[in-house]
DNA sequence: TATGAATGAGCGTTCATTCAT
DNA sequence: CATGAATGAACGCTCATTCAT
């Protein structure tokens, strides 16, 4: 029923200089057309005139239009996981949660200022049929919050759902924010709401019978 | 620079209990479509033959291909708002955050177990063009926010910044969950997650001394 | 190979007061359209509704959209006819060629100052199949030229072919003027300029040995 | 209220001869279609498959429809002014009137020899939209009437008025002849009938105190 | 390898005209 | 009769992709 999808991984590795600097320049040019047309207006023909570039060549680096685009999303992603790489790596020498979500909220927050405007495109504009795989399922990345979060947490029952809730919550928070109202970014505070957002979510109170389902009480 | 947007409002009210019938059949139809192969796969000539409707009659009722959608999200709009609706009057006689917040978690919810596919079309898969404007803009809800939690923060600051913090919060996990782990909606302690996560945040305990900053404590 | 013309004649007598109002709303509307938006812009749905009348309806009275067209031109022409028409009985009677000369002119002026725009759309803008078959046929005209014209001529040798001129001239500068520069139509000068050109021509001199082909010489 | 008028030069130019053969064969094929069948005819999808050619391939070298009927008439032109350009250059030599109209009447009918159903078409067939601007105002045409006549008119007052009639009157019998009787052009008199037709308005009597106003004389 | 040229398939939309009540 | 509804048949045009040099 799913359609037959054609393999976007790129044709062939551009071996020599002029090579690769054909493929740059069709990422270049594909990006400045997303950017200012979005999806809609992206085209393969216009991509490679923009490109300075025959569309016949194009096609010899790229078997198809998306998967220009899904390079360009790998790319973007190699640049933007730096940021959080260092992060990651230096969680678990952290000793407070605090620390670990500041560290995590920072290198998120960095994420997000590399090329805010294809990351608008990337999560926003693009079909499926577009969309490169995303090289870190979710369900993934919600085991490595467990991992992380679990020396930590206090009174949380169900620790999975919890690994979930933090994973989406910072992710939307910031995204949100990079994306509508970038100057938040920027403010001190801001990723110290963030973070006690997740720290006061994480480390509750004692249930006290269910609060909040004691409707009758 | 916006190129001229030619209106989307419905071309001609049908009249007859026939011509009523096109219509549904044309939306159903649409929402069939959208669902099965999103916004890439919508064609007029495609919604026009499965609705088994002739494509000019599809074109008298609506001016262009994007006011067939526009309509569609207008009437998911207006389904889904009833359960929101309940909510929100029942707001103001709450006397505890925890109330609130219940009350509204749930509204939310109930949201989006309208038509959750057609929910996740409308969010992410329409470009720009196609999208019915907002009918209540982002800045409006969070001053309503705004007013509906100021009586129960404790220590929060920056009242306007924890307005778009839930907001933004809600809707992510709802709509995440909606969208990509269903059954999470149906868990009798999914809403009570959220408005912990809410409460929690809002009443904080008291600063001190920004512990989340103090870096080099 | 000329595809087949079907009949342009109005299908049905309006007997009823009523039936002559939709008749004449619908010609009207006709007029208003064709005039603003030329033949490209007239369509059988616009006319109608610009005519208040049912699409249906408007072909119970015309066959086809064409016959619109034609009946338009036949009223038209009917009524540019009664300004010639005076002219023409009248010319019997007259003595000179400028007499005759005269009253013609100023009967073709009068026919073109009636609904010039619309004048100019039937000879201008319409296709051939919306072309009323002209009721006169010019041969016609021509014999008529050159039996009002032979009691007058001078050194003419080939009235039929004087008798063509004075027909096409007389109808292109009057034409022209009408449709490009109007107000030549109202400088007292025109019609004498017109009846000059024409007499002239009518009324040469003696061939004195043909001196315009006299190329040798 | 004039719509944007998208551009119709031709799109790109064709380099190889493959590609200059395509285009011609387009214009033939579009020449073919519209002397057959008019402008209403004229659709890109039959020149093109008339021309053999792919639908995407005339819209390679033409931006629009419209286009392909400019491109026609720029050829067409270029090939009509061919004649007139002798005669309009060897004018300023002439001594008299009858010679200097003769070389005009005689440049003008050359140029009505070229594809006469060709020049039907563009002159009476044409909507405005397709109609290539004329590259010589008539305004520009009556001023350069004015001048080649004034050395030789006799006894007219208004010299303006009078080149206007002769640019018509010239154009009209000449065109009428085409088009309707072209048998006309090939007869040895026809020219010289409208030498006499003009040089004798240009040259007239002494006006013999406005006889043909002197109505009540 | 790079380029100019080509193209199958289809899209959004319109329109003259007819049907059914 | 009049009306609301319907529709077959195009039409102008674009695009991703491939062919031929």
């Amino acid at each position: 029923m799913a359609a037959r999808k054609p393999r976007t991984s790129p044709r062939k590795q551009p071996k020599q200089d002029r090579s690769v600097a054909t493929v740059d320049a069709i990422l270049q040019a594909a990006t400045y057309i997303l950017v200012r047309e979005g999806w809609e207006g992206f085209t393969t023909n216009r991509v490679a005139e923009r490109a300075g570039v025959n569309i016949a060549s194009l096609y010899q680096y790229f078997p198809n239009k998306e998967a220009i685009v899904v390079e360009l999303q790998r790319r973007h992603v190699a640049k933007s996981r730096e940021g959080m790489q260092g992060a990651i790596s230096a969680l678990r020498a952290q000793k407070t949660l605090p620390r670990v979500l500041e560290l995590v909220v920072e290198g998120a927050i960095a994420e997000h200022r590399v090329a805010p405007e294809l990351h608008r495109i990337f999560s926003e504009e693009l079909p499926r049929s577009a969309r490169a795989p995303s090289e870190v399922p979710d369900a993934q990345v919600d085991r490595f919050w467990r991992e992380v979060l679990a020396p930590f947490v206090r009174n949380v029952t169900d620790l999975p759902l919890a690994a979930f809730f933090v994973r989406v919550t910072l992710h939307a928070v910031i995204h949100e924010a990079a994306t509508s109202r970038p100057e938040l970014l920027d403010r001190p505070d801001f990723a110290s709401e963030v973070v006690c957002l997740l720290d006061r979510y994480l480390r509750r109170a004692a249930p006290a019978r269910s609060r909040t389902r004691a409707r009758g009480a």
